[in-house]
DNA sequence: CTAGGATTTGGACTCTGTCTAACTATCGGA
DNA sequence: TCCGATAGTTAGACAGAGTCCAAATCCTAG
């Protein structure tokens, strides 16, 4: 269990090829300390906390850019925005539908099997494993 | 292999509950007889393909209506629009990043196994298994 | 110190989807 | 037939997520 501060932030980054600004490094930091699920708006708040400090633009610009270099990944289980996901190893997601909480299942112990091979000429991606559950009426 | 018309889709309709109007038995028609997954957009170009027929308002209307009554479901594989799936089966599906082509996959011969247990007071609204693939380099 | 590339920024813009208030279609009863 | 009630449709305003752009700022090599 690493404790994630600003420096091994500016580490993290520069492994992954990414010049390593103070905006980076706080977007980053947000993601990473908190090992949570964010929408790039939360990351905004979280980020904008104290003071305003990063712009809109900057916060996509610099998701996108993660997602590009592979230090983070997205989750799309809600229609409305993008989950950004800290955690690139292989993990599923259950996704409760009423609150929009986004939690993580481990892929250790799952198995999927019987897949089809996959068509000519592609190559995986991923594959997402989503459960939606729902609070019991 | 059933031949959708206009006449069995009224019949589908108010088999779930939902008054067969022009727009709905256009709308429907549109994604039975394809057996496709369509975008809001796509539906809209289908169904006003000829002359103008149906309003963008009656377009999201409808298709929100179809999910409730569960005549359709939603997938959600694009951060950037939904579709929209008649088939209603358990089945899981096949999208291609770049051409955002999404296709099925039979849910007959998949098992997932080991799926933990789901907390408590909740209950599984669904299990989507998404494999996304990119076109080989 | 300075020039040039990299980064950030505000704000305009696009796109998907929702909302509203007016309009239309349908139907049963007078 | 006419009327009123209800359900459905509509144009267009609106909201929110995300992108784009040109100008401003930051950083670093020389
Ligand atoms: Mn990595
Ligand atoms: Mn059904
Ligand atoms: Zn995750
Ligand atoms: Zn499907």
């Amino acid at each position: 269990m690493i404790q994630y501060n600003r420096d091994n932030m500016a580490e993290l980054l520069r492994a992954h090829d990414i010049n390593p600004t103070h905006q980076r490094i706080e977007i980053a930091y947000a993601l990473f300390s908190r090992q949570e699920h964010l929408s790039a708006d939360q990351v905004m708040a979280i980020v904008n906390g104290r003071h305003a400090e990063t712009s809109k633009a900057t916060v996509y610009n610099t998701l996108n850019l993660f997602l590009e270099k592979g230090l983070i990944r997205e989750v799309i289980v809600d229609p409305s925005k993008v989950f950004y996901d800290p955690n690139t190893g292989p993990h599923h997601h259950l996704y409760e539908v009423d609150s929009g909480r986004l939690t993580d299942i481990k892929a250790d112990d799952i198995r999927i099997e019987g897949l089809p091979d996959l068509p000519q000429g592609v190559e995986t991606v991923g594959i997402d494993l989503i459960v939606r559950v729902k609070r019991t009426a």
